[in-house]
DNA sequence: TGTTGACCTTGCCCCTGGGGCAGGGCTGAG
DNA sequence: CTCAGCCCTGCCCCAGGGGCAAGGTCAACA
């Protein structure tokens, strides 16, 4: 019935699409023509593969990977419309992040970073000793928070044997998490009776990286931040905010970083403050 | 005082950045060693420059391009605070385009296109014969809004001489319009005084792509957009819908597509319609 | 039937912002 | 002195194409 094809320049300009990118989606497969001349090497399309061709040329204004595009488009209109809502959500999110990061560093810049920081408010606590039960792993930026969760869920399931928890859970980052660097992190939950927490740590053996140890009294400098804040990269912001708060007070690191999580992470919406970014900090002597 | 220099591994570290950027950037310019052994080749980084480092870092979190980067570390504070403003205020833009687009996009694959094509209300207007004055030209996508206001504006000012403007102006795109397709488009601009529009014309001479012509009467299938929807390549969404809803009208394209400007631009708030996106159509000769 | 110009083909190098690896040099602690 | 752990350069790789060269095809016009 509808036997005129369409050369690739012809297709292109009814698709919107470079004749250069149908020849890259050919080869992957994403957008196939309808008769390729064996002798020749032309490409022929229908006319009705128009409307493929300028969905796919649509997602691409949106950045979608080809990879994605291409699951996409075989996908019929509800399963295609939700990938699109989680890839968009996936955007969105990171645009998030992004914009905050954004704001603080646009304060930096500006020079109100000696009284602001951005918008965080740093300030610094006295933390008594505490008897800690950890999970120590290596892992990168992208496992970090399913990491987070499901260790310090174990631990504080722990507690219950050890007293129970007798302070907030936080993660102490011994180097740094990124997308290339993996760590350690250790995940601590205090606990308020020592001997049953060595013998509970003694019972596990050694399929996690599990320890008790005894955490000195300490000075932390830290800053809160809510739960929409806690998101890698955004949360860098929050470190280094810290960070220039530490070198502005002259004081110096006594020991790594730690992420203190005193609410309820189930329970908060994403504008409650749940963390506090913290550093470990000595007085300078000199005051 | 402080020659207590960092090989590149320790610098990446302290930086949060990987020693294969590092090299990339000094190649760049981006951020120089302090020192380079001549004979071994390696690099040297004072503590210092971890400052700057780190903000080279945070920016490439923003994703911003390394030539940008460059720029923004060399400003002082208030400059580099409005780069950095006016790179996000970009990035808010594109962002705001791809998400109407996405929006529509997750309408249409709904299947709700049969109702809505997305947020767009698609109708039809019956437009009388116009007497024209018009500028065509060749021109890519990014230009085309400049050109637009510019070239209008001309034939505003010149519709003084032809009896008045008669009508809404609007835009023909003849050929696509877009980043890689450069038209032409023709800014038309309908007059009351044919016989003054040929003498004006006759007196324009070769300096600009000038004419008069006599737009017939038609009918438009369009769909109203407002001033935020006017930017490339959301406004594809807008111009979609339309297509859309011809087809599954059974209409025929009697013309190339059409913006047409019914309000005045410069007053107009983000959120107000400003815009018709306009196909000319065929009643279907069956109904 | 030939010619001509527009179109098509593949293949290669280019861009950004690095990652990863190979082959070799450098350095510091034991 | 030795050896592990750094570091160097150089090469190839990724997405998602752009651009160009050399050559093959197609259709219209003479």
């Amino acid at each position: 019935m509808d036997d005129e094809l369409l050369t690739i320049g012809a297709f292109a300009a009814r698709a919107r699409l470079s004749a250069k990118a149908l020849r890259l989606y050919d080869r992957l497969g994403l957008l196939t023509p309808d008769r390729v001349d064996a002798a020749s090497g032309y490409r022929y399309y229908r006319a009705e593969q128009v409307e493929r061709a300028r969905l796919v040329a649509l997602l691409r204004q949106l950045d979608m990977p080809l990879a994605q595009v291409a699951t996409l488009v075989e996908a019929d209109g509800t399963d295609a419309a939700q990938l699109l809502a989680a890839y968009w959500t996936d955007v969105e999110t990171r645009i998030a992040g992004q914009r905050t990061l954004a704001e603080y560093l646009r304060a930096r810049l500006s020079g109100r970073s000696s009284e602001m920081y951005g918008n965080f408010v740093v300030e610094t606590v006295e933390v008594p000793e505490q008897v800690l039960i950890t999970e120590t792993r290596h892992t990168l930026a992208d496992e970090l928070p399913a990491w987070i969760g499901s260790s310090l869920g174990r631990l504080e399931a722990a507690a219950g044997e050890c007293g129970g928890v007798s302070g907030a859970p936080f993660v102490v980052y011994h180097s740094e998490v990124s997308t290339e660097s993996d760590g350690p992190a250790e995940s601590c939950v205090p606990v308020a009776d020592e001997a049953a927490a060595r013998a509970w740590a003694a019972r596990q053996g050694r399929t996690r990286q599990t320890a008790v140890r005894v955490e000195p009294a300490r000075r932390l400098a830290y800053t809160r931040i809510t739960k929409a804040q806690v998101a890698y990269p955004l949360i860098q912001a929050a470190f280094e905010a810290v960070e220039q708060w530490v070198a502005a007070e002259e004081l110096r690191y006594a020991g790594p970083c730690r992420e203190v999580y005193f609410a309820d992470w189930s329970a908060a919406g994403p504008g409650d403050a749940v963390c506090d970014v913290a550093f470990p900090v000595e007085g300078d002597p000199s005051r």
